[in-house]
DNA sequence: TTTTCCATGTAACTCGTTACATGATTTC
DNA sequence: GAAATCATGTAACGAGTTACATGGAAAA
């Protein structure tokens, strides 16, 4: 359902024609959700044909002409219903990395450390990547703001994992459980 | 690959039948891999057909006979180099929750803190699960762990939302991005 | 003039899921 | 004797992707 909210909370602020949507996602939005074109375009036909958005035809200039699509009463009331399932929901996340270090025992110490590493400078790649990039503004920046937080959990993680690695490589095959900082949530209520 | 890579890492180390194999998938691996039924023995099939498991009958006293799976030495070289592929590849997390964020501003101030209330109430609620649950040993404790971490991190993550939008609420519109603790990670290596 | 961009769509395919079918066997 | 469990599979379906097809317009 996220695509929908998405495509329709993206129509309520402006109409467009699905290439420019399509185009809007994959420059601002690409941290959590991706949106193909063909997915786009039959996405938007269902939601036509379930009444959520109108379409007309519009041509600017000598363009070839595009379908236009804007928001009914019945899609903002979608939306709303959508936006709320969404906000008052914890999807889990799963973490395919997991697995690997399910079995990070098949290596030696030294190798799975090496590995590791890599992984760890992905993620401080990707890290840097949005550092850089321009604050946005309002409910747009808050997206760009969680993956950061959530990129900078997962660069301690990994720290986290490679200590008690050497730790458990000193001391034998495998020591209790990995010794991670643990902070107390504060409370919000 | 990720389901390829878990199913060898279990043969590896214990020869076994589909059905026992997703009985531990969904016992002790649920939070960083789901494979049902059909999707086990498709996968088993192909893995067999590719010559990285060999399969042979068995049946234990008059129970109806069951495929028992085992790792060949093409199968352990697979899960050597999948094993290596995973552990340096960071495969950056989508949020679904993100984009109901990013549509905050469609609900006033006190709606929007209500229902993100209930995401932290879910959020909190997974994370005493993993605090009841036993603490595993070895790097099963890993997995674990980090899936601790990141709901504490989630945690927080709300939380410092919830202040944004209850700042934003009483300055005006929309202010410049949200407060939040900018940790500096440390270095490893 | 050839390439790139705008704009829409279709077709084939992959992956994974639900739902169903089968059959024996323990448990209630 | 009915129900749950063990054990394997098939069929139908759904969601999403890639690759392809089509055209005109702007840019190189």
């Amino acid at each position: 359902m996220e695509r929908e909210l998405l495509l329709l909370g993206l129509l309520r602020h402006e109409d467009m024609h699905g290439y420019r949507l399509v185009e809007l996602i994959e420059r601002d939005l690409s941290t959590c959700a991706d949106v193909k074109k063909p997915t786009a375009y039959f996405l938007l036909a269902k939601l036509a044909k379930a009444g959520l958005i109108a379409r007309s035809r519009s041509r600017e200039g000598k363009r070839p002409p595009k379908w236009v699509y804007r928001l009914t009463a019945e899609g903002e009331a979608a939306f709303q219903r959508l936006l709320r399932q969404n906000l008052e929901a914890h999807l889990p996340a799963k973490f395919g990395g997991d697995i690997g270090l399910a079995f990070l025992e098949a290596l030696g110490v030294e190798e799975a450390a090496e590995h590791l590493l890599r992984r760890r400078d992905a993620i401080a790649g990707a890290l840097e990547g949005f550092r850089a990039a321009p604050e946005h503004a309002g409910s747009l920046g808050l997206v760009l703001a969680h993956q950061r937080l959530h990129l900078e959990s997962e660069l301690r993680w990994i720290d986290s994992v490679l200590t008690w690695l050497r730790g458990s490589g000193r001391a034998g095959i495998s020591p209790k459980l990995p010794g991670i900082p643990h902070h107390t949530p504060n409370e919000a209520s």
